[in-house]
DNA sequence: GCTTTAACCGACCCCGTTGGTAGGATTTCC
DNA sequence: GGAAATCCTACCAACGGGGTCGGTTAAAGC
């Protein structure tokens, strides 16, 4: 899997947020109860983000945590990497982000053999980034109001290739 | 790290069988060498691609593998699929790797709340897809080729804009 | 100033996967 | 028959993932 699961509680977190009036504090239990994930595990997850400057919190009575900027503004690449780290396709291969590969990958300095595998996972980077870099927080907070204001629907049901056509379609900029 | 290293072998390994005439085989001890691999354990990383169709052996002495098909007609994301298995952002999101998402994400079956972040792994899983499919075994095996006939050039010097430019215009189609 | 709420912090723990190793069995060529 | 290979199964140590637990600090309301 890419992704663990601390990607996804974040997330789903940073939707949550999204989802309230901006500025006012939302607690961490009324979250995990909403999105019924463990309370004690969110904390780890949300001190990730906060130490990303992507939230902002209040202690005491009456505290939470809010979004440090509008949802507009925040695009998943950085939440991703808050939660996860740096996301290379393979070990050696971090970058800064920009495209810009920081290992050469050589494993033998002597011979000048460069890893026939660079350009595979240069690809993979690009495309993961490249789908992180062009959504933004409210694009999935508007994804997530309109699931959720949608009647319930049988999933799989009329399996086939008719129902396989529809979410795809709704997915552009991938 | 999204990819394991049975990948990264995996795909050197296929390289390493790119660049040897076809129909004659190779000894994974010769691969093993060249590529400074354990031998034990690309034993694993073969059985796999051949298990997939990738690569067809001959036994007993002077036996070996070799590519199933021209490297032309072999895309990354068969072989990355048949080290890695099924290539999923998140744990509960398989595709049949034609963009068709096998699962709904949803989290409870009352309430029709579907999962917030379907829309994220949805893009992330394209963008992976595509750079896997649109790759095939011989641009690596090209790549490489070039790669080891050029001089060693040292990387990361001269940084900037200008050096961050020059590795992203050699990898199209990512 | 007590109580409640909630953020914050650090230690711990179970478990599955990764990245191998070990050892043998089988097949084929010379 | 022996060497060189693929093939096959079992085993293992280490690491990270996915949590839990317990406690501390800070703010709000009475």
């Amino acid at each position: 899997m890419i992704f663990s699961s601390k990607a996804e509680y974040g997330v789903r977190l940073m939707v949550e947020l999204g989802r309230q009036s901006p500025e006012q504090p939302t607690s961490l239990k009324a979250i995990a109860e909403a999105e019924r994930l463990p309370l004690a595990y969110l904390e780890q997850v949300v001190a990730r983000l906060k130490r990303a400057g992507l939230v902002m919190s209040a202690r005491g009575a009456h505290g939470g945590y809010w979004l440090a900027r509008p949802a507009e503004q925040i695009t998943m690449d950085e939440v991703v990497q808050a939660l996860e780290g740096a996301i290379a396709p393979m070990e050696c291969f971090l970058t800064d982000m920009t495209e810009r590969v920081l290992c050469s990958h050589t494993h033998e300095p002597d011979t000048g053999q460069h890893c026939a595998t660079k350009l595979l996972w240069m690809r993979v980077q690009g495309g993961i980034a490249r789908s992180l870099q062009t959504t933004t927080l409210a694009e999935l907070v508007d994804f997530s109001r309109r699931e959720s204001a949608a009647p319930v629907r049988p999933v799989a049901a009329s399996a086939g290739a008719a129902s396989a056509a529809s979410p795809a379609a709704a997915v552009p900029a991938g």
